[in-house]
DNA sequence: CGGTTGACTGTTT
DNA sequence: TAAACAGCCAACC
């Protein structure tokens, strides 16, 4: 057995946004919601701004509860939207995903 | 220990 | 439809 780490709640971030499938999106607030932390939108923005780019955790199919790109640097942002354009999202006017349509339903 | 910060969110203007 | 506000809470200093 392993003993508790004190990053155990970053972990359970990094495996739920590594569940949401290729074409759709997850909000902050369901991310959390669903690693078992209510209430923590916040802290999984957190967790993915340590994420280094490079990084297998799909953290660009995560977008802010209005469906759109949450600030960061302008370029990033850009990588953002272009990675899931490339998927089949679709961008309506403002930048904004229509999360009726890719927004994720867990299970899936 | 206490104030500030912020890849957020729901409500009210 | 969008901007302001208020609530939120772990990490930081």
């Amino acid at each position: 057995m392993r003993p508790p780490s004190p990053d155990s709640a970053y972990e359970r971030i990094y495996a739920t946004v590594d569940a949401v499938p290729p074409g759709s999106v997850a909000t902050y607030g369901q991310i959390a919601l669903e690693a078992g932390l209510p209430r923590r939108a916040r802290l999984v923005g957190r967790a993915l701004r340590e994420l280094p780019g490079a990084s297998a955790i799909p953290w660009f199919r995560v977008v802010n509860a209005s469906g759109r790109i949450s600030a960061r640097g302008a370029q990033a942002m850009r990588e953002q939207r272009r990675r899931l354009q490339a998927e089949g999202v679709r961008f309506e006017a403002r930048g904004r995903i229509d999360l009726e349509r890719f927004g994720w339903i867990p299970g899936d």
